[in-house]
DNA sequence: ACAATAATCAAATGGTGATTTGATTATAAA
DNA sequence: TTTATAATCAAATCACCATTTGATTATTGT
């Protein structure tokens, strides 16, 4: 028992897959390197090969999920669609990145909080996080100055849609009433009618 | 060094303060009952005089919250405003109790993870959580029969609300652009405009 | 095939922290 | 004033867990 052949050597993007999972389940507090090393079947020291600590596998779970929803968000405001359709392919994106990275995704919202008090970590989060709020907010005052959505406060309305799209993370079930698709569109149209001229 | 003064003696309340706001800056994994202890003058072996255990500690944080917007939440609803005024009326309840009770408030959206695995425990969260999302239903329901909301996905609309309301507990700062009745009537006015008929 | 490197494991190590226990002193009831 | 009860403390207990250490085996480059 110990170097594993080259098809069950486990790879640093499962572990992180696996992280995520545990710090999910059991948040970053509750979560014991054993948990994880054994959802890969590793032993907790192990892990130790790939990460210098459990701290940093917060971390590795914090980025993968800010990097994949910069991305998809960023595709979208550079497009060249009009601001309403714009804002609705956001909120598709963001909630299919939530359920689809469903643990991730719960990491991300609830877990970050663990480790926000380090500057060395709360740095580069907050950075990432500031970058998609402006892509948000770049939408929405795109539609303002094309005249396509009225003026108002766009701080706000930006944390407030962040709020109500996170929050499906806590009420999303696989087998409820509206689809993940269905759920992101009443939520678009939602705000999009608060965004529309009287 | 045994038992204290009558004015120095502790009450179950402050207990309950005191541990909501170690909760809310080190989670319910990562607060000790030395630091919950220490906030109010104690040693971690005398809290267990006052509760059984760190969980129940939580529980009662959780249902201190869940309490207190229930009995604001209801008076609106019970009143017989216009049900925008109403609609309102929650978001500045929901808002002011967030912020005054910040600790309870975080602790309640964020900790309350910990501990909702256990039926025990989840089960009376769930009835509170439950009879507040009743109480926000029946006025978008009361606006709608009434004539003055247009017809929309009550269930969607009202998470998404809570969402936004929700959220506020993650950004607001003391110094803040805005103070927090305007941050409320912003919210208010996002979604009012999306309930209004075209 | 050999040497170097990578991935693992089992078994420490060192702390920490919830809860328990057995005094000890203040308050309240009789 | 006695006696019972309430509130506290200091000092165990007992687990659990992040991380380290010292083998051990697989893979890879030469």
């Amino acid at each position: 028992m110990a170097r594993k052949p080259a098809e069950q050597t486990v790879h640093r993007e499962e572990i992180v897959r696996a992280a995520a999972e545990v710090f999910h389940h059991k948040g970053y507090r509750g979560a014991t390197m054993s948990d994880i090393a054994a959802t890969v079947n590793l032993t907790a020291g192990s892990l130790y090969h790939h990460f210098p600590s459990k701290e940093e596998l917060l971390i590795a779970v914090l980025d993968a999920g800010m990097t994949q929803i910069i991305a998809a968000t960023q595709a979208i405001v550079q497009s060249d669609a009009p601001p309403a359709d714009k804002l609705r392919a956001i909120a598709r994106a963001h909630i299919s990145g939530i359920i689809t990275h469903h643990h991730i995704a719960v990491a991300v919202i609830f877990e970050s909080r663990a480790l926000l008090e380090k500057p060395g970590v709360r740095a580069p989060y907050v950075r990432q996080r500031d970058t998609l709020e402006r892509l948000y907010r770049q939408v929405v005052e795109e539609g303002i100055a094309a005249g396509a959505f009225r003026a108002l406060d766009v701080g706000i309305f930006v944390k407030a849609f962040f709020g109500a799209l996170n929050w499906v993370s806590v009420w999303y079930r696989e087998d409820g009433r509206l689809s993940e698709r269905e759920i992101a569109d009443e939520i678009a149209n939602t705000f999009l009618a608060a965004l529309t001229k009287v």
